[in-house]
DNA sequence: CCCGCATCTGACAACGTTGTCCAGGCTCTA
DNA sequence: TAGAGCCTGGACAACGTTGTCAGATGCGGG
């Protein structure tokens, strides 16, 4: 994380205290307070403009039905002249609702969703809502941190997807009214929404497709186990090999090596070595690119099959089969589940899992080369 | 925009009417009132439980001193016990900053923005500050509403990627002290910080490179000239080109052109004809993606260098060169502009431009062919 | 000419929090 | 033991908006 060295520090908890005297600084903090939003007109300010009452105002800005044309004419020239814009801040605490909703996923540069996002943005949109995106970078503490912040920002709704496997801390919560549903991976120890891709359905089917190109030894290589969509897609890979009568070795699956580094290691231990695997089914798009440079070093063509797709997967030599889900599509029906949630349909928790989808592009049907 | 048929529509304006009377349906609204959080316990809940003042329980939620030790405890457990969370919606509404910044950018799906709307938000988190972000969709319109929905929310500042040439609407907000800083393109009829990517420059480079290599004449795809960075690039280009006293022909330029299938066809017809270009310089990533299509159908080699640069470009057969900018650093920059700007440091607008890097894979070193 | 009604307007409280300020109780010293 | 000074705790106003409700205004009809 990076160091925080400024002044700027909204929700510093301490108030400013004199070294010496342990007084509170009045004066700074007045000074503070006198800058608040730069001194921004308010409806009082635009009221006592145009020379009407507050409420006049409020009904001018919502657009309510009775004020006389003249009056409504007179309360805009001011909030014209003033620059006076609404403050939804206050608006929010009288209402109640905050028309916004968090994101929290593990990282926003990755690929995969950036797709994601940008459609649960679009329903969010729809809804006159706004997106507050958080990354929790895999860390179960910091997602905790991202989602309580969000909701005493009084998000009106969470999409998560979860880093950690506890989410009893979000039960207050969503007790309270905060809608909330989990994309990705399920919610751990606690009864909610879930929207996934079927990731042991898509590795089972991948798998499958390798075997009945003649292949045998297929390695695996995936996530840690503790990432439920890495253990699914573990199990679907056994599933298949099991319905194919062929006994997994452990050298063959690499499990809960992430870096690149040691994917690339896992990998190239898998190809070499007296009875190297003649195929690769790769868990996820970062260990995909990761295998498709392996294989391209190493010489002889190696089946691989992929979980995610991945841009420019066509144009590679052979092209990359994978096994695509559809990252907007998880985005969409997640954020479509909240805002039914939020029109107050009291619906049981669901389980909703989307379909992959196997693609076939050339690296997939290479035939066992050993 | 999706359809919202929805009840949910916090923002919406109207208040509840009975159509046939024109009265306003309290009961309804009451309802709604009585539902606010969810009838979230506040401040002064806790205090009644605790049986101490309310500012008593503020000083412990925000670990003020002058609270006794068995004080707070009593104050402690009746929080935990209620389940209570501080609103941060009246906290904001009462300090004036609301520690949240503003991200309105084009597309969070384009693989281009992920980075950069990630190394805002590290940014942002160093600071204590949330993200809230919005894609314009390259929408002028779209952007002034989500800048002005954001200046509502009362964000402490925002960076902004134009989608407009016209910020003028800004003026008001950033008197008022919202802090402002433009990236990738710079802010149109308005004074403010702006953080580019050297398109110029990169682009000079890129194409005076392909001259290095022997080529003439060389080919140009770029994106809609209203579009500053890609004027940008334009001008690069044909910098280089008068640099090296070659004269440009119309045939070899293809501009505002953006979806797949027109960038291909004047691609293609770039190849094509009389006498054909024997490179291209593609003027973004969807771009490059499209022309590294057509000149593997076309059947004969032809150098390619792009802007800007794409996954897996070294693993394609030659290798993408590109002019490579970094999203991160963009990103980066700005946030961190944007928070020495709510620092107080009052500094005159600056135009900060970054460096880009030609990074050589083989695609733009490859000779003429005919 | 005045009353009743409809329409328009504004005073006021409330949303949940924090800053200010004062009261009361305690300790310490003269 | 009284007074000064410190520490703790709480009452109250304010932030900017919206919901409620009552008052003002105007108009038409009796």
């Amino acid at each position: 994380m990076l160091d925080a060295t400024s002044s700027y520090n909204p929700m510093d908890l301490r108030i400013p205290v004199d070294d010496r005297t342990g007084q509170h600084i009045v004066a700074e903090t007045a000074r503070r307070s006198e800058n608040r939003y730069g001194n921004r007109p308010t409806m009082k300010d635009v009221a006592a403009r145009a020379g009407v009452g507050l409420k006049t105002v409020s009904r001018v800005v919502n657009s309510e039905p009775g004020v006389t044309p003249d009056t409504e004419r007179r309360v805009q020239e001011a909030i014209e002249a003033l620059g006076f814009r609404r403050n939804d801040s206050a608006r929010v605490l009288r209402k109640g609702r905050t028309a916004s909703i968090g994101l929290v996923l593990e990282d926003l540069a990755d690929p995969f969703y950036g797709p994601l996002s940008r459609a649960v943005e679009e329903v969010a949109r729809a809804h006159g809502a706004l997106l507050i995106n958080g990354s929790s970078a895999e860390d179960p503490d910091r997602e905790q941190e991202l989602v309580l912040a969000l909701c005493a920002r009084r998000v009106d709704g969470l999409v998560v997807i979860p880093a950690g496997d506890d989410h009893r801390y979000l039960e207050p919560e969503m007790k309270a009214g905060v809608a909330t549903v989990f994309v990705d991976r399920p919610a751990g120890r606690i009864d909610a929404d879930v929207v996934l891709s079927d990731s042991f359905g898509g590795a089972r089917d991948g798998v499958a497709h390798l075997i009945a190109h003649g292949h045998r030894r297929i390695g695996f290589i995936g996530d840690m186990p503790r990432i439920h969509t890495a253990a699914e897609r573990l199990r679907g890979y056994r599933a298949a090999m099991e319905d194919a009568g062929i006994p997994v070795e452990d050298a063959w699956m690499s499990l809960g090596v992430t870096d690149p580094q040691r994917v690339r290691k896992a990998a190239e231990d898998m190809l070499s070595g007296p009875s190297p695997v003649t195929a690769v089914f790769a868990g996820n798009n970062r260990v995909t690119v990761t295998v498709v440079r392996v294989i391209a070093e190493c010489g002889r063509p190696v089946a691989l099959v992929g979980f995610d797709d991945i841009e420019l997967a066509d144009l590679l030599e052979p092209g990359v089969t994978v096994v695509a889900q559809d990252a907007a599509a998880l985005g969409r029906t997640a954020a479509e589940r909240l805002f039914r949630q939020l029109d107050g349909n009291l619906i049981a928790p669901e389980r909703i899992e989307l379909p992959t989808r196997l693609i076939t592009r050339g690296s997939g049907e290479l035939p066992p080369s050993s």
